[in-house]
DNA sequence: GTCTATAATTAGATAGAC
DNA sequence: GTCTATCTAATTATAGAC
């Protein structure tokens, strides 16, 4: 980083002047939803780094000048998706008969409205390598083993059904996802979008009811 | 195409020698092979000839010679795996009461044994373009319309579970494959082999007790 | 049918004027 | 910080000798 401020300038960012501040965050943000699109179109090989900046309104060489390189943009990229999902699940402590039906539901309909992170998460996850690594290591143990332990606690009250708590992540995530991850081939086999609130409802109660056969379900129509 | 043989040549390929027949068919089957792999981790364009080529012991202008172009040989290693998928799909006729217990457990060893079929079809499902509608209108509607057909006569017999039929196709798969389809991320973040016999098999059971859960155990631990 | 060479295009990243 | 120009390397596809 060779910034030329004067020595006598701010070295925090956050002490910039607002105007200035603002448009440097708000043109980082537009280049992170536009990759956050192309990774989960084409995967980090096939989304070219142009076509990125051509989304957000800048020029390609601008991507380096903020992100440094391709790799720290695909980042940054999931970092935003998963701190958006991050909103939804840490809700106030939750009663935990309820905890894992909360968590069911926000995945179904975090997955309709953000399918961009479960696209991203499969096209890494065939992948071995440091992206994947990185990925594993800085986020994904931690959600895997938050969702297997809330799982067992499930099971021992006799809510879930009987998964093996190895299988749970890739099962609730496949029935609950892939639908969403794979919207537009949904659209062309059936007649209705998924993505409708009404098909999003109808899908959240039947993967509670698939799931977690024992609690008595409130949200039914 | 054009073939130099001489006017008084067999125009069918099958009348060619057969020493001749058979390297030409070997080597196409090795860059189909190659290709699957490669598709399977990269993505159709993060994939590059040149890699499949390599992975094949070709040289990258074969690929145009024996398939004329990329797209050609990607449907070529659809067809593969389909047909691969088909030999075990399409079992002598079966009593309708075991039927979808059939396919779900099929689902789950073949995306154990063959992940790059449910990699690749998930790569495109997030993509619309000509590729995704090739795939649809030539395989995946008619086989997602029998997928339906049996599941409306499993829970008509009172075997299934309660998935709206429209999404059985996808919460069906996604339970089934994606462990298989992530199986480089499941290695990382459990310390078992999804792909294990053992942990197959404990699968495809709680496939069958999740969705089916009508009908007796018979092939349980 | 195979192989070398290469054409035509595109990729990510950098230099330097402003 | 932005923008034009460009570098190096990699891409798919083709030409032509063998």
């Amino acid at each position: 980083m060779t910034l030329s401020t004067p020595a006598t300038a701010p070295t925090d960012e956050r002490a910039l002047p607002a105007s200035r501040d603002h448009s440097r965050a708000q043109l980082r943000a537009r280049l992170v939803q536009s990759a956050i699109t192309q990774f989960a179109t084409h995967g980090f090989e096939g989304a070219s780094t142009r076509a990125i900046a051509e989304g957000a309104g800048a020029h390609q060489p601008q991507i380096n000048y903020h992100f440094d390189n391709k790799e720290n943009l695909w980042r940054a990229a999931l970092e935003q998706l998963l701190s958006e999902l991050d909103d939804l699940l840490s809700e106030p402590s939750q009663a935990s008969d309820v905890a894992m039906e909360t968590t069911i539901r926000v995945l179904v309909t975090f997955g309709s409205r953000r399918p961009e992170l479960n696209q991203i998460l499969i096209h890494e996850g065939a992948n071995p390598g440091p992206r994947l690594a990185w990925l594993v290591d800085t986020h994904l143990r931690t959600r895997s083993q938050q969702l297997r332990s809330a799982w067992e606690h499930a099971v021992a009250a006799g809510i879930a059904a009987d998964v093996p708590s190895d299988l749970v992540y890739h099962t609730v995530l496949g029935a609950s996802a892939l639908v969403y991850a794979n919207a537009p081939e949904a659209r062309l086999l059936f007649a209705t979008d998924p993505t409708d609130p009404d098909q999003v409802q109808a899908h959240a109660d039947a993967m509670v009811r698939l799931f977690l056969p024992g609690i008595t379900q409130r949200n039914q129509q």
